[in-house]
DNA sequence: AGCTATTCATAAAC
DNA sequence: TGTTTATGAATAGCT
């Protein structure tokens, strides 16, 4: 009885979209793997559950694949500064937290006797997924941007310490530094991908 | 007539393996939507056609799903570091934002007519706390930590340009580089996606 | 690119 | 969680 038309929206009942997500989950990925090898496509996918579980399938290596992406999606990039505050995401972001602000102070602004169950319920709802978005989402990316930073200041960081020795191997000099600052800093360890 | 069974195997005639990979391809989409959207999951996929051309879908933005992905692959931290998201702060602001969900579970779970307009008001009040301490403290903590970084990383941007430039000048020479360069090449930076 | 006959996926119930 | 089953969806082979 799988009878009556799907209705493509989140499913309310949580055991019952638990799982509906472990069938079809194991449903999506038997069709992309069938879909790599009928056609000699290379096929990656990432699945985050709702609770953060990772699901994964690549038809290779996912590295391999995700490294392709990369290519293929940051053709030019010429400038060193992406410009943190003004990416897509982060501008993004910022939009939900405004209309969470907006829908909070709607829900202030009402006389809530006023209100019937329902506009309570989906005001709430929105506040939740904003809240989810915004914990889900824009932690992630800014700590990854933090790590992105940490992993490329590393890297900078790094290459200067060879000039310095390389400059003090082979000429026996030391070099006046401009400033040094933070570079025996022990906490910019890597961070590893 | 879709009949006889499928074998699961590379289909030999070029054209009827466009063809299926076409459609085939489209298939796959709708269902990785649809789990997204059903379950609450978030989902990125990537698909290679033989020939090269890419063709991907993500719930939210592929970026932020990928860093998802990096982050969750990424093994834990050996350093002895701190670690940005074990500070102090950052433990008070998920704990903030651990109240808030608890509040909203209460107020799904509540019979909202039940409730008297105090205690709805109340807990509105408390969202509100929450989601200003969130936006003002973890961003404000964070974009500040996204500052500092990159103000160290032009700083000894800085300082290592000038040191190949104390070198060209003194000595005339080019400094093989024993890798990296980054600076040249913003991309080439295996961390980033 | 459309059209069916057929297999496949899967929602609900157990 | 696994199995069953009725029904809608996906799609292979044609056109």
């Amino acid at each position: 009885m799988a009878g009556e038309k799907r209705k493509i929206n989140r499913i309310a009942n949580a055991s019952a979209r638990q799982v509906t997500f472990a069938k079809r989950r194991r449903g999506l990925f038997k069709k992309a793997q069938e879909l790599s090898i009928l056609c000699e496509a290379d096929v990656a996918l990432l699945v985050f559950s709702s609770t953060g579980k990772l699901y994964q399938y690549s038809s290779s290596s996912m590295k391999t694949i995700l490294d392709q992406y990369i290519l293929y999606s940051r053709p030019i990039q010429k400038d060193g500064k992406p410009n943190l505050e003004e990416s897509h995401d982060i501008q993004r972001i910022k939009q939900q937290i405004k209309n969470i602000s907006q829908n909070l102070r709607k829900l202030r602004g009402k006389e809530l006797e006023g209100s019937s169950v329902q506009d309570l319920e989906e005001l709430e709802e929105q506040l939740d997924m904003g809240l989810s978005s915004v914990r889900s989402r824009k932690d992630e990316y800014l700590m990854m941007e933090i790590n992105e930073l940490q992993q490329k200041g590393t890297r900078i960081l790094k290459e200067n310490t060879d000039l310095r020795r390389q400059l003090k191997e082979r000429y026996g000099l030391h070099m006046e530094n401009n400033e040094t600052s933070g570079n025996k800093d022990p906490q910019s360890s890597e961070s590893k991908i």
